[in-house]
DNA sequence: GTTGAACCTGACGCCGCGTGAGGCGCTACC
DNA sequence: GGTAGCGCCTCACGCGGCGTCAGGTTCAAC
């Protein structure tokens, strides 16, 4: 009695895989059929017995615990693989890439916050917006940004919202000062410094460590946000110099 | 004044990418160098000019949050697109990925315990218990899980370690009886159909929903947990038939 | 002028199939 | 016994985002 056998197309519908899966497994040498019809001179229809089709099911349990073809083929060969470890393996792999995924989700939350609480969203906002998200995460760490974002709430929004007028406000008047020859010891400069020192401390809430972050990605990047960082080089050294002259210390100095 | 120019090393020594990378915009005109070296004749090499360094820096933001390289030069053509929405959409997406990851991941959980409880942990073990697991997700519902695993710890380990030997023996018993010839109304097909209804209720706890799950499962797949299901139809035509005689209703039963 | 590092183009490989194109095999009905 | 028509066959490209040779050119320094 000739052995019960099975086309692709009928363990495709019973299985839930497509004809070309099983022609892949087919070709890869996964899952070759045990026998075919017209077996005279040219490639006949694939006949697949009862043990293709168990090897087959196993093969579909490992693929939807993840593994690669490749894995499940190594796997079915029993070439001496402890089950225990491969599955620790494998899982610690499967964490890892959720972790990662995790990550990014929560990146992308916090950009919709950022999106949803600014005015206008131009596709300009958003690039900036997320040069600054990456240029943060760059420069500070995870409990700096923790700290970074109490501090927002206590200033609250409108303090934040205000902030860019006056740092484009002092930026003008700094420049005005420098192009008109002041002195940085002259009480008019260090008053400028003043401001600086002012609007940068409602920023950090004069935690030495994002003081220090803080410049350091000042000082490494080009643009930040959108604004031509290196060009503001010469107004940072002069404020710089006022800053002494007035005596002010910045955080985590001596 | 020449423009200030970098070189693909310089580049992406400083972005971290590989020079492969910047080729690879290059070539599918994500990214090309405003200028080349050696204008005569050949290919000279390529020369960035910020303005291109700005957009590579756009590049590697955007896909530090997962869009494609399709995506990102779609996004940077500025051809009209809603940031938020592309976020929202973006971050749905994100989502979906990790809640497969975290599926995968708890399947993988369950399985690395299966392993742990088993004593040898043979590769047919292994396949044994992921086509079990495999089973169970495709017939029972999760809060039928659920209550699977509580009757688990109620029934204890011991109880669960015996069942294997106690269905072993009740089928050789029941294989007997029918080769006996023995009438399934005969007492002793009564007495066996009530031991077989014993073992189900242990496992079921007398739960309609899993009694339901448990047989749908039985009458469609061919091989359960290594068992030749298939093989079994008729001895368990044969117990049916006694448990009707011996007045045994199953859950859910009128 | 020569060396050596950095650059160039072109091409294949990966992973797991999807999606055709163009042509036989099998079955059922007339 | 012919033929319609569906299911099967092989072959081959495509995807995404580069990695990784291979074999040649260009640049900057000495």
């Amino acid at each position: 009695m000739p052995e019960a056998t099975w086309k692709v197309g009928e363990l495709a519908a019973r299985t839930g895989l497509t004809v070309r899966t099983l022609h892949h497994y087919d070709a890869i040498g996964l899952l070759s059929p045990s026998a075919r019809t017209g077996s005279a001179h040219q490639a006949g229809h694939r006949l697949y017995t009862a043990a293709d089709v168990a090897r087959l099911h196993q093969i579909v349990c490992l693929r939807q615990l993840g593994f690669g073809l490749e894995q499940v083929r190594e796997y079915l060969s029993r070439a001496g693989y402890d089950p225990r470890e491969v599955v620790r393996l494998h899982l610690a792999d499967v964490r890892r890439r959720a972790a990662e995924l995790a990550d990014l989700g929560r990146r992308l939350e916090s950009l919709d916050e950022a999106l949803d609480r600014a005015d206008a969203v131009s596709p300009d906002t958003f690039l900036q917006t997320i040069e600054a998200m990456v240029m943060v995460e760059k420069y500070y760490t995870p409990e700096q940004l923790k700290r970074l974002e109490e501090r927002a709430k206590e200033v609250g929004p409108e303090a934040i919202d205000r902030a860019p007028q006056q740092w484009a406000d002092l930026h003008a008047d700094v420049r005005a000062a420098m192009d008109a020859g002041v002195d940085p010891a002259d009480p008019r400069a260090q008053e400028l410094a003043r401001r600086w020192f002012d609007l940068v401390s409602a920023f950090t809430g004069g935690d030495p460590g994002i003081f220090k972050s803080l410049r350091t990605m000042y000082e490494n990047e080009d643009t930040v946000a959108g604004m031509d960082v290196a060009a503001m080089r010469p107004m940072m050294e002069y404020v710089e110099k006022a800053r002494v002259a007035a005596g002010i210390r910045h955080p985590g100095e001596n």
